[in-house]
DNA sequence: CAAGTTAGTGTCATAATGACACTAATGCAA
DNA sequence: TTGCATTAGTGTCATTATGACACTAACTTG
């Protein structure tokens, strides 16, 4: 399937997707923005970088997931990840302020139809996909998300819900192994734990939580060339995981 | 505001919501669903009558919110209720089956628009609500979640969804109180968990557990009238739970 | 008054939690 | 080469939470 007009697909000027893809750099939370631009290179007098998380209207033909695959890919070159649908937006004022009016008079059809937008979101290793711009998109990098705001549209909002939902995940079940390399060591996912619940954890406490789910493999390998005492490497034990995930929540029986 | 023209409101060919209304008879778990005619009285001629979720098009002047509590109140008369928004569904075969696409034909001014519907649920107690059909609905009542199947577009999923939504957030924190009368026993309560989990539970662990977490308070009061040893009514200490809704996570720290 | 029904209660062995401080191994700079 | 900075790695203890388990009490109805 061609990625911009999937064979009998009209763009349906009413509904949008938007993708928050966050990754992980071993120090902080970091999110996936574009810089907003026009097609085919054609560009305005150069206006003010706006940024924007990657998303657009969706074509009659696909479904939800497949529109928020391809938009994202579309923009960013990012594909083959999991996308999780967390929330539909709608305030009929999602489009208020004047500069995304006007950005959307050159690009739409029908520039002033309401829209909901559907969001997406992932966790991926920040080392594993690399961003390259297309279509509209000016630039496409990742971003701190604690230093994020003036997005386009309500895309702060929908950026604060993604984070929000994140955070309730990873306080009720194990999350977050998307983000590491597939070697990591305790430091590593301790420091990923800290950043998307905003707290510091208990070494001794953390270990031996995360060592008694049998969730993770202990490598014969140590971390190399680090200017301190090298940690063990270990790996992902997904299918532990995958077993976990239907009865590890805590709260009754 | 009027309930079905708001001013300046157009409604928007693309876009509806559908409430999933979860209701508890201290026995099982019900579900609202209406039966579906065509406003005014118009009926076509007595077709099978089709049970589905109540839901409608939205206007582009209110947000889905609003829009959900609209709709629920035009076909069902409910109002004043919580509803929670829990996913999208946007499936292009969403509309598929003859009789949904005939019934659309005689509804709408664009019965062949793709839509998409977003889904609220929320749980309500049963004694409270008396749901009184309207609009297009020819009836309003509680069914047996366990017994509902064959529900108009796409609602089967919707309403699966939405149950594995409530079973998710019922192992994860306290819940549904909503359903609930309020005054109750912990035997009402127990039952209630086990529906919605869909398993029994041990009558003594469950009761430590949930008294440990101090969100019930003990009346000075007992059932009357029932053929057994009459059980003390607790209330519920709303205050109590809202402070625990922050922290009552398990999986770390 | 007997039968049926739900309420209500305690113990024990095991597992999970949270608080807490020191030594080990490495790279780098002086 | 030494020492400094940095992160890794480890165990105990007191407290609390868990899960398994069986009997008596109080009421209504027939």
């Amino acid at each position: 399937m061609p990625a911009f007009s999937p064979a009998n697909g009209n763009l349906n000027p009413h509904i949008s997707v938007d993708c928050v893809i966050f990754g992980f750099d071993f120090e902080e939370l970091k999110v996936l923005l574009i810089e907003r631009g026009l097609p085919d290179g054609q560009e305005a007098g150069s206006s003010q970088p706006v940024l924007m998380l990657p998303g657009d209207l969706i074509y009659d033909n696909e479904n939800l997931d497949q529109s928020a695959m391809r938009v994202l890919k579309a923009l960013t070159s990012l594909e083959n990840i999991f996308l999780e649908q967390f929330s539909a937006f709608g305030e009929p004022s999602r489009v208020r302020k004047e500069e995304d009016i006007a950005w959307l008079r050159s690009m739409r059809a029908d520039p002033d139809a309401r829209v909901i937008t559907v969001g997406y979101y992932s966790l991926v290793r920040l080392d594993k996909f690399k961003p390259a711009p297309a279509y509209y998109a000016r630039s496409a990098d990742w971003y701190p998300v604690s230093e994020v705001q003036g997005l386009a549209f309500d895309h702060d909002q929908i950026l604060d819900n993604a984070l929000a939902r994140l955070k309730y995940k990873a306080r009720v079940e194990p999350i977050g192994f998307e983000l590491l390399p597939q070697k990591f060591t305790l430091g590593n996912l301790q420091k990923l734990y800290e950043a998307i619940l905003g707290s510091t954890l208990d070494k001794r406490n953390f270990r031996r939580k995360i060592l008694s789910r049998g969730i993770l493999i202990e490598l014969d390998e140590k971390q190399q060339g680090v200017p301190h005492k090298p940690a063990k490497l270990y790996q992902f034990n997904s299918a532990q995981y995958d077993k976990l995930k239907g009865n590890s929540f805590d709260f009754l029986l």
